[in-house]
DNA sequence: GAGCCAGGGTTCATAATAACAACCCACTTG
DNA sequence: CAAGTGGGTTGTTATTATGAACCCTGGCTC
Protein backbone atom coordinates (compact mmCIF):
# COMPACT_ATOMS: atom_id res chain seq x y z
CA UNK A 1 0.00 0.00 0.00
CA UNK A 2 1.19 3.70 0.74
CA UNK A 3 1.95 5.51 -2.16
CA UNK A 4 0.48 4.09 -5.43
CA UNK A 5 4.06 2.95 -6.86
CA UNK A 6 4.92 -0.52 -6.31
CA UNK A 7 8.55 -1.59 -5.97
CA UNK A 8 7.94 -4.96 -4.82
CA UNK A 9 9.37 -6.22 -8.22
CA UNK A 10 12.88 -5.01 -7.78
CA UNK A 11 15.48 -6.51 -6.07
CA UNK A 12 17.37 -3.91 -4.24
CA UNK A 13 17.14 -3.21 -0.23
CA UNK A 14 16.99 0.45 -1.28
CA UNK A 15 14.01 -0.28 -2.93
CA UNK A 16 12.98 -2.48 0.20
CA UNK A 17 13.45 0.22 2.32
CA UNK A 18 11.46 3.10 0.37
CA UNK A 19 8.46 0.57 0.81
CA UNK A 20 8.84 0.27 4.33
CA UNK A 21 9.74 4.62 4.63
CA UNK A 22 8.47 5.59 1.62
CA UNK A 23 5.34 6.78 2.28
CA UNK A 24 4.24 10.55 3.06
CA UNK A 25 4.87 11.51 6.21
CA UNK A 26 6.44 8.29 7.40
CA UNK A 27 9.69 9.57 7.61
CA UNK A 28 8.49 12.76 9.78
CA UNK A 29 6.43 10.58 12.10
CA UNK A 30 9.87 8.54 12.34
CA UNK A 31 11.63 11.63 12.94
CA UNK A 32 9.29 12.80 15.73
CA UNK A 33 9.98 9.33 17.40
CA UNK A 34 13.32 10.46 17.67
CA UNK A 35 12.43 13.40 19.31
CA UNK A 36 10.36 12.07 21.88
CA UNK A 37 6.74 11.92 19.73
CA UNK A 38 4.63 8.85 21.40
CA UNK A 39 0.79 9.60 20.81
CA UNK A 40 -1.59 9.67 18.22
CA UNK A 41 -2.63 13.39 18.91
CA UNK A 42 1.25 14.60 19.27
CA UNK A 43 2.38 13.68 15.51
CA UNK A 44 -1.61 15.04 14.63
CA UNK A 45 -0.53 18.33 16.37
CA UNK A 46 2.96 18.44 14.94
CA UNK A 47 2.60 17.68 11.47
CA UNK A 48 -0.79 18.15 10.81
CA UNK A 49 -1.27 15.59 8.54
CA UNK A 50 -4.79 14.05 8.05
CA UNK A 51 -6.19 11.82 11.06
CA UNK A 52 -6.75 8.80 8.70
CA UNK A 53 -3.56 8.87 6.56
CA UNK A 54 -1.52 9.28 10.35
CA UNK A 55 -3.76 5.95 11.31
CA UNK A 56 -2.63 4.18 8.41
CA UNK A 57 1.10 5.07 9.08
CA UNK A 58 1.30 4.30 11.77
CA UNK A 59 -0.48 1.10 11.45
CA UNK A 60 2.16 0.11 8.51
CA UNK A 61 5.05 1.13 10.83
CA UNK A 62 3.81 -1.32 13.00
CA UNK A 63 3.58 -4.03 10.97
CA UNK A 64 7.27 -3.86 9.45
CA UNK A 65 7.99 -3.51 13.06
CA UNK A 66 9.73 0.06 13.07
CA UNK A 67 7.44 1.00 15.95
CA UNK A 68 5.38 -1.31 18.97
CA UNK A 69 2.17 -0.38 20.38
CA UNK A 70 2.47 -0.23 24.22
CA UNK A 71 -0.88 0.35 25.68
CA UNK A 72 -0.16 3.38 28.60
CA UNK A 73 -3.50 3.44 30.08
CA UNK A 74 -6.41 0.35 30.92
CA UNK A 75 -9.11 2.35 32.13
CA UNK A 76 -9.69 4.49 29.40
CA UNK A 77 -7.82 2.15 26.59
CA UNK A 78 -4.94 3.85 25.51
CA UNK A 79 -1.86 3.25 23.30
CA UNK A 80 1.28 5.25 22.68
CA UNK A 81 4.10 4.16 19.77
CA UNK A 82 7.74 3.44 20.70
CA UNK A 83 10.51 3.11 17.91
CA UNK A 84 11.87 -0.64 18.44
CA UNK A 85 15.61 -1.36 17.85
CA UNK A 86 14.88 -1.74 13.64
CA UNK A 87 12.94 1.78 13.82
CA UNK A 88 15.88 3.13 15.76
CA UNK A 89 18.76 2.32 13.56
CA UNK A 90 17.07 4.43 11.10
CA UNK A 91 18.39 7.32 12.38
CA UNK A 92 21.45 6.85 10.59
CA UNK A 93 18.92 8.20 7.05
CA UNK A 94 17.50 10.93 8.69
CA UNK A 95 20.96 12.06 10.00
CA UNK A 96 22.47 11.79 6.41
CA UNK A 97 19.15 13.23 5.15
CA UNK A 98 19.56 16.13 7.49
CA UNK A 99 23.07 16.46 6.65
CA UNK A 100 22.41 16.43 2.81
CA UNK A 101 19.63 19.10 3.57
CA UNK A 102 21.29 20.98 5.79
CA UNK A 103 24.47 21.80 3.06
CA UNK A 104 22.51 21.78 0.15
CA UNK A 105 19.17 23.27 0.96
CA UNK A 106 19.82 25.01 3.94
CA UNK A 107 22.60 26.76 3.80
CA UNK A 108 25.05 24.76 6.59
CA UNK A 109 22.89 24.54 9.64
CA UNK A 110 20.06 26.80 9.56
CA UNK A 111 17.14 24.59 9.85
CA UNK A 112 15.67 23.86 12.71
CA UNK A 113 17.94 21.58 14.46
CA UNK A 114 20.95 20.73 14.84
CA UNK A 115 23.14 18.06 16.00
CA UNK A 116 25.92 17.92 18.25
CA UNK A 117 28.49 15.39 18.89
CA UNK A 118 28.94 14.99 22.31
CA UNK A 119 32.42 13.58 22.85
CA UNK A 120 34.42 16.31 20.71
CA UNK A 121 31.57 19.18 21.09
CA UNK A 122 31.63 19.86 17.58
CA UNK A 123 28.51 19.96 15.32
CA UNK A 124 27.64 17.49 13.43
CA UNK A 125 27.80 16.84 9.95
CA UNK A 126 27.94 12.90 9.70
CA UNK A 127 29.92 11.45 7.35
CA UNK A 128 30.17 7.74 6.03
CA UNK A 129 32.67 5.36 7.39
CA UNK A 130 33.48 1.86 6.52
CA UNK A 131 32.23 -0.27 9.58
CA UNK A 132 35.31 -2.38 8.82
CA UNK A 133 38.42 0.05 8.90
CA UNK A 134 36.78 3.31 10.01
CA UNK A 135 37.75 5.17 7.47
CA UNK A 136 35.64 7.55 5.66
CA UNK A 137 34.63 6.69 2.49
CA UNK A 138 35.00 8.92 -0.63
CA UNK A 139 32.52 7.68 -3.76
CA UNK A 140 35.73 7.08 -5.31
CA UNK A 141 36.37 4.31 -3.25
CA UNK A 142 33.46 2.03 -3.83
CA UNK A 143 33.10 -0.59 -5.80
CA UNK A 144 29.31 -1.63 -6.71
CA UNK A 145 28.68 -5.13 -7.43
CA UNK A 146 25.37 -6.93 -8.88
CA UNK A 147 24.50 -10.14 -7.76
CA UNK A 148 21.76 -11.75 -10.28
CA UNK A 149 18.91 -13.65 -9.28
CA UNK A 150 17.86 -12.21 -5.38
CA UNK A 151 14.84 -12.09 -3.98
CA UNK A 152 12.80 -9.10 -4.81
CA UNK A 153 11.04 -6.76 -2.35
CA UNK A 154 8.31 -8.80 -2.78
CA UNK A 155 9.44 -11.62 -0.79
CA UNK A 156 11.05 -9.86 1.99
CA UNK A 157 8.17 -7.96 2.90
CA UNK A 158 5.38 -9.02 5.11
CA UNK A 159 2.51 -9.29 2.96
CA UNK A 160 0.33 -6.47 3.12
CA UNK A 161 -1.71 -5.98 5.68
CA UNK A 162 -3.16 -2.46 5.55
CA UNK A 163 -7.10 -1.47 6.27
CA UNK B 1 3.80 19.19 -6.23
CA UNK B 2 4.73 15.43 -6.20
CA UNK B 3 3.27 13.52 -3.35
CA UNK B 4 0.16 15.71 -1.72
CA UNK B 5 1.30 15.86 1.32
CA UNK B 6 2.95 19.75 2.14
CA UNK B 7 6.06 19.66 4.32
CA UNK B 8 6.38 23.58 3.30
CA UNK B 9 5.67 25.39 6.91
CA UNK B 10 7.95 22.85 8.69
CA UNK B 11 11.33 24.05 9.90
CA UNK B 12 13.55 21.15 9.18
CA UNK B 13 16.13 20.08 6.61
CA UNK B 14 14.74 16.64 6.73
CA UNK B 15 11.63 17.72 5.51
CA UNK B 16 13.41 19.92 3.03
CA UNK B 17 15.22 16.90 1.85
CA UNK B 18 11.94 15.23 1.41
CA UNK B 19 10.59 17.54 -0.73
CA UNK B 20 13.04 17.15 -3.28
CA UNK B 21 13.66 13.35 -3.09
CA UNK B 22 10.52 12.12 -1.03
CA UNK B 23 8.07 11.90 -4.28
CA UNK B 24 7.48 8.35 -5.05
CA UNK B 25 10.33 6.69 -7.80
CA UNK B 26 12.00 9.62 -7.46
CA UNK B 27 14.95 7.77 -5.20
CA UNK B 28 15.42 4.75 -7.48
CA UNK B 29 15.46 7.47 -10.22
CA UNK B 30 18.78 8.49 -8.24
CA UNK B 31 19.84 5.27 -7.57
CA UNK B 32 19.98 4.38 -11.44
CA UNK B 33 21.65 7.53 -12.03
CA UNK B 34 24.51 6.34 -9.44
CA UNK B 35 24.35 3.15 -12.06
CA UNK B 36 25.06 4.77 -14.84
CA UNK B 37 21.64 5.50 -16.21
CA UNK B 38 21.19 8.87 -17.72
CA UNK B 39 18.23 8.52 -20.66
CA UNK B 40 14.44 8.56 -20.27
CA UNK B 41 13.79 5.14 -21.90
CA UNK B 42 16.81 3.20 -19.89
CA UNK B 43 15.11 4.55 -16.60
CA UNK B 44 11.31 3.81 -18.25
CA UNK B 45 12.72 0.34 -18.72
CA UNK B 46 14.08 0.12 -15.34
CA UNK B 47 11.52 0.84 -13.06
CA UNK B 48 8.45 0.26 -15.32
CA UNK B 49 7.40 3.78 -13.78
CA UNK B 50 4.53 6.11 -15.93
CA UNK B 51 6.00 7.90 -18.24
CA UNK B 52 4.22 11.20 -17.58
CA UNK B 53 5.44 10.35 -13.64
CA UNK B 54 8.78 9.74 -15.32
CA UNK B 55 9.26 13.20 -17.23
CA UNK B 56 7.81 15.03 -14.17
CA UNK B 57 10.25 13.48 -11.60
CA UNK B 58 13.02 14.46 -14.39
CA UNK B 59 11.83 17.83 -14.59
CA UNK B 60 11.58 18.66 -10.83
CA UNK B 61 14.85 17.05 -10.14
CA UNK B 62 16.42 19.35 -12.61
CA UNK B 63 14.70 22.28 -11.49
CA UNK B 64 15.81 21.49 -8.02
CA UNK B 65 19.46 20.92 -9.41
CA UNK B 66 20.13 17.38 -8.46
CA UNK B 67 20.27 16.64 -12.25
CA UNK B 68 21.71 18.30 -14.89
CA UNK B 69 19.91 18.16 -19.02
CA UNK B 70 23.09 17.86 -21.12
CA UNK B 71 21.71 17.60 -24.77
CA UNK B 72 24.05 14.47 -26.47
CA UNK B 73 22.45 14.76 -29.76
CA UNK B 74 21.44 17.71 -31.86
CA UNK B 75 19.78 16.38 -35.29
CA UNK B 76 17.26 14.42 -33.53
CA UNK B 77 17.18 16.51 -30.29
CA UNK B 78 17.83 14.42 -27.60
CA UNK B 79 18.91 15.35 -24.11
CA UNK B 80 20.37 12.98 -21.07
CA UNK B 81 20.16 13.85 -17.34
CA UNK B 82 23.49 13.49 -15.38
CA UNK B 83 23.70 13.81 -11.52
CA UNK B 84 25.06 17.30 -10.28
CA UNK B 85 27.86 17.59 -7.30
CA UNK B 86 24.50 18.16 -5.53
CA UNK B 87 23.06 14.96 -6.62
CA UNK B 88 26.06 13.04 -6.00
CA UNK B 89 26.05 13.68 -2.41
CA UNK B 90 23.21 11.86 -1.92
CA UNK B 91 24.59 8.53 -2.25
CA UNK B 92 25.66 8.89 1.40
CA UNK B 93 21.12 8.70 1.61
CA UNK B 94 21.45 5.84 -0.40
CA UNK B 95 24.45 3.64 1.01
CA UNK B 96 22.76 4.51 4.33
CA UNK B 97 19.37 3.26 2.93
CA UNK B 98 20.89 0.21 1.75
CA UNK B 99 22.59 -0.22 4.76
CA UNK B 100 19.36 -0.43 6.45
CA UNK B 101 17.60 -2.17 4.23
CA UNK B 102 19.87 -4.80 3.93
CA UNK B 103 20.67 -5.30 7.74
CA UNK B 104 16.65 -5.39 8.64
CA UNK B 105 14.93 -6.46 5.68
CA UNK B 106 17.20 -8.46 3.38
CA UNK B 107 19.72 -10.63 6.29
CA UNK B 108 23.03 -9.04 5.62
CA UNK B 109 24.02 -8.08 2.21
CA UNK B 110 21.44 -10.33 0.41
CA UNK B 111 19.81 -8.03 -1.60
CA UNK B 112 20.98 -7.59 -5.47
CA UNK B 113 23.85 -5.06 -4.71
CA UNK B 114 26.39 -4.70 -2.38
CA UNK B 115 29.18 -2.42 -1.81
CA UNK B 116 32.88 -2.70 -1.55
CA UNK B 117 35.52 -0.76 -0.17
CA UNK B 118 38.19 -0.27 -2.43
CA UNK B 119 40.99 0.72 0.21
CA UNK B 120 40.13 -2.00 3.01
CA UNK B 121 38.61 -4.80 0.36
CA UNK B 122 35.78 -5.91 2.69
CA UNK B 123 31.66 -5.05 1.78
CA UNK B 124 31.04 -2.07 3.04
CA UNK B 125 28.67 -1.48 5.56
CA UNK B 126 28.21 2.06 6.55
CA UNK B 127 28.22 3.68 9.39
CA UNK B 128 28.40 7.78 10.85
CA UNK B 129 31.23 9.05 11.82
CA UNK B 130 31.87 12.65 12.88
CA UNK B 131 33.16 14.78 10.66
CA UNK B 132 35.36 16.12 12.49
CA UNK B 133 37.01 14.28 14.98
CA UNK B 134 36.46 10.88 12.82
CA UNK B 135 34.89 8.50 15.40
CA UNK B 136 32.29 6.73 14.68
CA UNK B 137 29.21 8.54 16.30
CA UNK B 138 26.72 6.02 18.42
CA UNK B 139 23.28 7.35 18.99
CA UNK B 140 23.77 8.25 22.73
CA UNK B 141 26.96 10.63 21.83
CA UNK B 142 24.51 12.95 19.87
CA UNK B 143 22.58 15.87 21.24
CA UNK B 144 19.61 17.53 19.47
CA UNK B 145 19.56 21.37 19.60
CA UNK B 146 16.55 23.01 18.45
CA UNK B 147 16.79 26.60 17.29
CA UNK B 148 13.20 28.89 16.91
CA UNK B 149 12.33 31.18 13.80
CA UNK B 150 14.52 29.55 11.51
CA UNK B 151 13.11 29.67 7.73
CA UNK B 152 10.79 27.22 6.62
CA UNK B 153 10.98 24.77 3.79
CA UNK B 154 8.93 26.90 1.86
CA UNK B 155 11.59 29.59 2.50
CA UNK B 156 14.27 27.80 1.09
CA UNK B 157 13.17 25.89 -1.70
CA UNK B 158 12.41 27.16 -5.27
CA UNK B 159 9.11 28.26 -5.83
CA UNK B 160 6.85 24.96 -7.52
CA UNK B 161 7.40 24.78 -11.32
CA UNK B 162 6.00 21.40 -12.40
CA UNK B 163 3.74 21.05 -15.02
C1' DG C 1 -26.27 11.67 35.96
C1' DA C 2 -26.23 15.23 32.19
C1' DG C 3 -23.12 17.69 29.90
C1' DC C 4 -18.59 18.42 28.56
C1' DC C 5 -13.82 17.28 27.56
C1' DA C 6 -9.73 14.27 25.94
C1' DG C 7 -7.48 10.68 23.41
C1' DG C 8 -7.57 7.71 19.76
C1' DG C 9 -9.45 6.55 16.30
C1' DT C 10 -13.15 5.45 11.89
C1' DT C 11 -16.13 6.87 8.08
C1' DC C 12 -17.51 9.44 4.74
C1' DA C 13 -17.10 12.90 0.31
C1' DT C 14 -13.87 15.42 -2.51
C1' DA C 15 -9.42 16.90 -4.55
C1' DA C 16 -4.93 15.64 -6.11
C1' DT C 17 -1.75 11.90 -8.05
C1' DA C 18 -0.19 7.88 -10.30
C1' DA C 19 -1.16 4.35 -13.77
C1' DC C 20 -2.05 3.11 -18.33
C1' DA C 21 -2.67 3.66 -23.08
C1' DA C 22 -2.57 6.27 -27.00
C1' DC C 23 -0.60 9.63 -29.55
C1' DC C 24 3.04 13.04 -31.44
C1' DC C 25 7.31 14.88 -33.28
C1' DA C 26 12.08 14.73 -35.17
C1' DC C 27 14.68 12.41 -37.15
C1' DT C 28 17.31 7.58 -39.15
C1' DT C 29 17.37 3.53 -41.51
C1' DG C 30 16.05 0.18 -45.07
C1' DC D 1 8.31 6.21 -48.10
C1' DA D 2 7.30 2.70 -44.39
C1' DA D 3 8.93 1.38 -40.15
C1' DG D 4 11.59 2.24 -36.07
C1' DT D 5 13.72 4.90 -32.09
C1' DG D 6 14.17 8.31 -28.39
C1' DG D 7 11.82 11.42 -25.77
C1' DG D 8 8.27 12.94 -24.58
C1' DT D 9 2.71 14.94 -24.15
C1' DT D 10 -2.30 14.20 -23.72
C1' DG D 11 -5.95 12.12 -22.42
C1' DT D 12 -8.89 8.81 -19.04
C1' DT D 13 -9.26 5.89 -15.09
C1' DA D 14 -7.89 4.07 -10.54
C1' DT D 15 -5.74 5.17 -6.03
C1' DT D 16 -4.33 8.27 -2.41
C1' DA D 17 -4.50 12.05 0.49
C1' DT D 18 -7.28 15.73 2.44
C1' DG D 19 -10.68 17.48 5.43
C1' DA D 20 -14.50 17.32 8.15
C1' DA D 21 -17.68 14.83 10.74
C1' DC D 22 -18.56 11.35 13.67
C1' DC D 23 -17.87 7.53 17.44
C1' DC D 24 -16.52 5.29 21.64
C1' DT D 25 -14.37 4.85 26.26
C1' DG D 26 -13.84 6.91 30.08
C1' DG D 27 -12.80 11.02 33.37
C1' DC D 28 -14.42 15.41 35.40
C1' DT D 29 -17.61 18.61 37.22
C1' DC D 30 -21.72 20.57 38.74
Amino acid sequence: MGRTADYSRQSCSIAATLEVIGDPWTLLVIRDAFQGVSRFEQWQDRLGVARNVLASRLKTLVAHGVLEVRPYSERPPRNEYVLTAKGKDLSDVLLTMHGWGSKHLYGEADSGVTFTHKTCGSELSPRLACSCCGEIVKRSDIAVDFQADRPTVADVLPKDEAA
